[in-house]
DNA sequence: TCGTGCAGGTTTTTT
DNA sequence: ACCTGCACGA
């Protein structure tokens, strides 16, 4: 058999051709669990042995540092080592960074500069509105540093902004922008955004650095395509250099492949747009695509309910998966009477699961739309004994005590990074206090000079407090002390030196605080996690030929390619998401994984719940009453069902109590857009009732198995009212007819269950009220 | 300068 | 219910 043979075999026609495609930009739409890695690490496979192309020349992006991870060990197992090491295969960011540190200079940034996540970002957008005298309740810096973000994502700077600025809050945003920008770069860093941003930037001013890459990758890919954003197709367009472009590049365009599927798009809120994978063959013209639509993952059952539901989504082209696996068992159903009833559900059917042999925990995964919601879980598992992990939630990046020593070794890094300087400053507290950090402000200010210079001529600061003074100068000489291991030092003897030489260990250790103690642990955790990524980095370079050209971009930015510094160390932990600390399925008995829908997407499991199906959790309650923010709900659904090889349940909660007071919610939509014949109601209802919340009327054919809605405002429920009526379910454009307004049209609906409330416009002489649709004298016409 | 107690916002999802 | 930021007093 020859290696093309080899390569080619298992796999379906279209999924063939999506492998030897050659020339035109290729667009592959993948379904779920059509096999697209498999596509993909074939098609690099197929590059190399038989189209010549080099593994130096072959850049492929994923969404997450895990997906990297995953296809790396996937052509590393075809191909060898050796090639999955010289290849590019990282997120958008990662090759950004890269990027972007090797020619920090061309943009006035020192290579080692700093990456600000979104909390660092929010905090230095607080200190310019507080610097330009905000009032923070009319212009919040949350909501300034949100869309700054969205600015970025869509690649529009300061002064195009500032240009089509209306209002006064466009204006002050745009003069806010620009100041937040200036201190971004005086302090040597960039935000998540400008990573993307500043690169496309970079191409665009510098048409060298832009021909070097497009030299350089040959081949592009990209997967998850439904989730770029547009700065990230600029940069892609960039790289790839666009055909009408040629004649006037040196360089012929890239060939170009792209994997994506629309109804799986979930990131629209970070400014995803569906658009670049639905427009693909306008931007691209003579682009081919190739449908992938035959699932290898999940059974008919669970298909057909994923196809159902995503069905109702509107003006989406046709697509419908299909499997060879045969039906199945059918999905399992359950009604508890609130939260805890479900947990205890859940983590007693994974009991009988793993008992009987039929599953190991790892094979087993619970999601849920919000974090939130993991706590019950978390409780019952841990009474249980069941193990469990979960992922997202309060980061462990996120806790406080590692913040702060991240922000000591971000500023032994970057000594100019003023955020990170100005958290640390006073932490562990050293009587450094707000009057002397603003008597060093004003002085930075006045002398045009960055904060921590201002710092270092502490004596010249006038207003100080002689204690404070030498509050700081005991401050520098520490901050020189910590400076000194760092040439020499690994990341984790810095991290230790850091601990020990600062007090804040000490501190910790000392204090009676109990969450103290597990922010000991957490710092213990930390050191070994600084080992750990030495080990690893070590071995990856290990393996790593000689790279190819001279500049070694393997190194990053380091001077000795053989030692990982602190920037590497700083970057990785700035680069990584919690969804690739995804326990591995494979681990013989392992945990039971949970996690959000969102950062379910990509993987799989043989068992999965689908928990919290609920209005107002899922879809969650701020969707409700905008139709194109509920299609996105809709595709998260899809991308839950699909995760599920064999197993499927679905439960959700008839009382859940959220912010301390119990509501009562209505079962999913979603739900019941699945067809009843593929459900098989374990238990259908709660035997608490309900109050009249939601009828479900209108013959929209709900499911078998329990009726909800028809037989709710029993009055049995703890709570019910007086003189209880059926209140109208109502959606946007409904006629209605009020006891004492009249006729009117419901022009918004938000919340769900007694909470559901709706605008309604009765027209010029009274115009628009909110009801909560529960009390109100309505009734629809 | 730092600790205590209260008000207010908070929960959508994340590279 | 929980966390954060702030006002007040020592």
């Amino acid at each position: 058999m020859s290696s093309q043979e080899q390569l080619l075999e298992g796999l379906n026609g279209p999924q063939r051709d999506a492998v030897t495609h050659s020339g035109v930009p290729l667009l592959i739409v993948a379904g779920a669990g059509s096999g697209k890695t498999r596509v993909l690490t074939h098609r690099i496979a197929h590059l190399m042995a038989e189209r010549g192309v080099r593994p130096g020349e072959i850049l492929a992006i994923t969404f997450t540092n895990k997906a990297a991870a995953e296809m790396r060990e996937r052509i590393q197992a075809l191909l060898g080592v050796r090639a999955a090491n010289s290849m590019w295969t990282m997120t958008f960011h990662s090759a950004c960074v890269r990027i972007l540190r090797r020619e920090a200079s061309r943009l006035g940034y020192p290579s080692s500069f700093t990456i600000y996540d979104s909390s660092d970002a929010a905090r230095l957008m607080q200190l310019v509105c507080k610097e330009m005298d905000l009032d923070p309740k009319r212009f919040p810096p949350k909501s300034f540093s949100a869309q700054v973000s969205n600015l970025k994502n869509e690649l529009v700077d300061y002064d195009t902004f500032a240009g089509q600025a209306q209002s006064e809050q466009e204006k002050k945003l745009a003069e806010a922008y620009q100041l937040y920008q200036r201190r971004l770069h005086e302090a040597g860093a960039m935000d998540f955004d400008d990573l993307i941003m500043l690169t496309v930037n970079l191409f665009q001013m510098f048409p060298d650095v832009a021909e070097y890459y497009r030299r350089r990758f040959r081949h592009v890919m990209v997967d998850e395509y439904q989730d770029t954003n547009h700065a990230q197709y600029a940069f892609i367009r960039e790289l790839v250099g666009a055909a009408e472009d040629s004649d006037t590049s040196v360089v012929p365009p890239a060939e170009l492949c792209v994997v994506g599927d629309a109804d799986q798009s979930i990131y629209a809120f970070r400014g995803a747009t569906i658009r670049n994978i639905l427009e693909f063959e306008r931007d691209f013209p003579k682009a081919r695509t190739i449908l992938l639509e035959q699932n290898y993952r999940s059974t008919q059952t669970i298909l057909s309910a994923a196809n159902a539901v995503i069905d109702r989504n509107e003006g989406r082209p046709a697509k419908s998966l299909w499997s060879e696996q045969g039906e199945g068992p059918a999905i399992t159903g359950y009604v508890a009477d609130n939260e805890h009833d479900e947990a205890a559900f859940v983590a007693g059917e994974i009991d009988k699961l793993t008992d009987d042999g039929t599953l190991t925990p790892s094979q087993v995964a619970v999601f849920y739309r919000t974090n939130a919601q993991s706590r019950v879980f978390e409780d019952v598992f841990i009474r249980t004994g069941l193990p469990y992990k979960i992922v997202g939630g309060v980061r462990f990046y996120e806790r406080k005590e590692i913040r702060d020593v991240l922000a000591y070794l971000r500023v032994l890094a970057n000594p100019e990074d003023t955020v990170s300087l100005r958290r640390i400053l006073n932490v562990p507290k050293r009587g450094i206090g707000a009057r002397a950090e603003e008597a060093v402000e004003l002085f930075a200010a006045r002398e045009r000079i960055s904060f921590a210079r201002a710092l270092r001529r502490v004596d010249e600061v006038p207003g100080m407090a002689t204690r404070s003074v030498k509050a700081v100068r005991n401050f520098n000489a520490l901050m020189d002390e910590l400076a000194e291991t760092v040439p020499g030092g690994t990341p984790a003897e810095i991290v230790e030196a850091v601990l020990g030489k600062t007090g804040y260990l000490s501190e910790l250790a000392e204090s009676k605080d109990l969450q103290d103690e597990s922010r000991v642990e957490n710092l213990e955790e930390f050191v070994d996690v600084a080992r750990e990524f030495e080990h690893t980095f070590a071995a990856l370079l290990e393996e790593e030929p000689p790279d190819e050209d001279q500049d070694g971009d393997a190194a990053a930015g380091a001077v000795d390619p053989g030692a990982p510094t602190l920037v590497d160390f700083l970057e990785r932990i700035s680069l990584v998401a919690d969804t690739d600390q995804i326990p591995d399925a494979d681990d013989e008995g392992g945990v039971v994984t949970l996690m959000t829908l969102h950062a379910a997407k990509g993987l799989e499991f043989p068992a999965v719940f689908l928990t919290g199906m609920e209005d107002g959790i899922f879809p969650h309650t701020r969707t409700l009453g905008d139709k194109t923010q509920l299609e996105e709900e809709r595709r998260l659904a899809y991308v839950g069902l699909t995760r599920a090889q064999r197993l499927l349940y679905v439960s959700r909660a008839a009382v859940r109590s959220a912010w301390g007071t119990p509501t009562y919610n209505p079962a999913s939509r979603f739900l019941d857009e699945v067809p009843s014949s593929l459900v098989d109601w374990r238990r259908a209802e709660s035997t608490l009732g309900a109050p009249p919340s939601r009828s479900i009327g209108g013959g929209r054919g709900g499911f078998g198995g329990g009726g909800f809605g028809s037989t709710f405002g029993g009055g049995k429920g703890p709570r019910s009212r007086g003189g209880a009526k059926e209140a109208p379910t109502l959606s946007v454009g409904d006629l209605v007819n009020h006891d004492s307004f009249g006729m009117g049209r419901v022009e918004l609906v938000e919340g769900a269950g007694d909470k559901t409330k709706a605008r309604i416009d009765f027209g010029a002489d009274i115009g628009e009220k909110d009801f909560l649709v529960k009390y109100a004298p309505i009734e629809k016409l």
